[in-house]
DNA sequence: AATGAATGAGGATTCATTCAT
DNA sequence: TATGAATGAATCCTCATTCAT
């Protein structure tokens, strides 16, 4: 697992970044935020702990880096099947004509993009934390900028592929998903402690299909993100 | 502020335990949670460190005790509220005739009872930090159980008063406000730095209205929680 | 070496802090600043790390205390020695009447105040680089503070008991004194490295007798801030 | 900034060590010493750290080299300055007759040659710290055989141009005004926090006015160095 | 019941130096 | 000669928890 070879050019480089996202990303899957050390990290890499800081400078750096890569890969999931949605064919339950995209269709779409890597909604949960920690300001900025513009284009491709949504209406759905998958998660993905309390018979209730509630959940957002849907 | 009596009945310890929790949630509100520390919890109540110790096993422990407060005190507005509901008016917006509480009542009593306490909801979304690092098995069967009850029980009331929800819709509902208040509380109280990064203008799309945005979300909730609704 | 007393007691703690600095002291003697560390410091103790910390909130604090032990050591020797200055008696070499102090009396006193503990000079000369590195605002103005006091008084006691210094000639004496300390010891307690060069025959002129040097450089400088004597 | 050609002539090489030594004294006047990072220097000059190691084998090394060119360019004032002294006139203030160089005169040379680089002061009070870290024995021999060779070659040219210094009395000159100017120096250029603190009205003894300081002591030490002075 | 001194494991980060290219 | 990616040792400080009094 030793590196041998140095990143010497670009590509390179961003292919040794890569890796170091990929430890950090698979590390995090087995521990909570605050347990992933950097030395840890590295072990994993085969680097050195010095060679870590080569690439991100700060630990928060590194997994805002890790949250970037799998938003991205969300939002280009989402554009993707935004722009391969089938003809306008008739749609009973949603009357209104222009929408390309039917509301099980894009909760579907959310959804799948939403839970293709379990990394993903992991990061989401913990981006708040890693916030409080040391992030500057200027990293904290190109983060949400970053965010925003995601937000923003996904936003309108969604408002375009289903006007019913009304202005806005993409960038606000799309937020509320965030909002709710974050708290499914934390309830869904339990430590380890409460995941054998939650074996027990009687906690069936907080035994949650996170595919399940999110979908029926974002279905919900959509209809009522519609105003005019009951009219 | 510094205590100078034992507390030797019953009473005076429950006194002194409550206390604590007061002046724990009153840092916590200025605070993250990692930052919190035993010292300064102790410092604020006047009590020695050591103290702490003889009322709360861990520091896991005394925040789960917070949470359960807060969370004891919801569920008693929610409650109350649910019997004081108006009489079964005929509600043109919900056709299901036995609902004696509206889709807007019941959103809005969920927000009110949600929102009274600040603490509240940064406990909620704090629940699972807490539970991924030194929490008892023990401790974790009897938190999950203390919520169970809770969530039957006014699952159950809420389904007596709204039947359009459907069996255990009522519990479904309150676990589903538990996830978005969480993942909306996340959003919209961000830390230090990106609250600073929030105040530019371009980032008007992330500033949220709490308890807009939740009363939306819960509404819609409940909208499809009820199967029958549109039919 | 273990300590296994708790130190309770306002003098306990006193004591405590006292075997710290002691233990610091000596270390310091041994090793560079920058290579003695808190965990050396606290082994040599019998303490844990964070039991230092207990005292001294950083290292700079810790080493700063030192050198306001030694100072005060220096100070209270000097002021000791003025206040059992030999009566006035005739003294050819330096015709101010009132000059209850002679040169070559005041100057050795200097010295051997100065000299008395080897720790003295070194710490001295490491003030400067110990600011640089972590003491707060106030801790830095609290050192400054001590020093002002001590040398204004110091000063003081110095004009009275040789006016021919001239007002605040006294306070421009010791700083001056100070001034060549540092400068001379850092000459003359070389490294290691320095040691070894020194030894070889040409270096002889490198090779400083402290004492001697300061003294006669003191004595220069008591001469010179007498404007009258060579009238 | 950045350099492209290659230094392969002789010439080309001093002249890039050159460059190195003129970034470096610029860096170290705005940083502590221990601030100051091989990487910064290296950017500073356009060049790679690996670079710096082809011209200078340690961090001390660099340090050292910018001494002695800084040292080199002192004593060649100083002796370029006695030469140019002006015949030897009566001069009231100094009796011995063979003294080409007056007392001030000389005071006043060396202060000139001592403060007319900002940076040689601070590299004279950070010597001894260079050599308390990494430096080899044979480097610091080197060294010190330089500083040894200017020492005896200016110290008889000051014995030849004011014999009441004595026998050897110029190095001793030397070496005193070292000692002086280390030990003012730490005192008149004050860290960043300090210098906050002396700002205050109070402090006002600590504000050194360095040139007029070292002068009046170096004239101090010039008629104490003389012994047949007052005879 | 209350105290608070002592513990000590734990982790991020820096930076001089090396060496493969 | 020049590069700069990689190294990894080295260290300060925090803080939940214990336990002797």
């Amino acid at each position: 697992m030793a590196i041998t070879t140095r990143a010497r050019s670009r590509d390179e480089k961003r292919e040794r970044r890569h890796e170091i996202l990929g430890a950090t990303a698979a590390l995090f899957l087995e521990t909570p935020y605050d347990r992933v050390t950097m030395a840890e990290v590295a072990r994993r890499c085969g680097l050195a702990k010095g060679t870590l800081y080569l690439y991100f400078r700060t630990k928060e750096e590194l997994f805002l880096a890790l949250a970037e890569r799998d938003l991205e890969l969300f939002f280009a999931e989402v554009n993707g099947r935004i722009g391969h949605t089938t003809p306008p064919g008739p749609e009973p339950h949603d009357p209104v004509a222009a929408d390309v995209l039917g509301a099980e269709a894009l909760a579907t779409l959310l959804v799948d993009a939403a839970l293709r890597r379990e990394s993903f909604t992991r990061f989401l949960s913990m981006l708040h934390l890693i916030f409080e920690q040391n992030v500057g300001a200027k990293v904290a900025l190109a983060f949400k900028r970053f965010l925003l513009a995601h937000v923003l284009e996904t936003g309108t491709l969604l408002d375009a592929a289903r006007p019913s949504l009304g202005e806005g209406g993409g960038a606000t759905l799309l937020l509320r998903t965030h909002a709710f998958l974050i708290g499914l998660t934390q309830m869904a993905s339990p430590s380890k402690v409460v995941e054998r309390v939650l074996r027990r018979p009687e906690m069936g209730v907080f035994v949650i299909d996170l595919r399940k509630e999110l979908f029926e959940s974002i279905l919900a957002l959509i209809h009522h993100t519609n105003p005019r849907r009951n009219s």
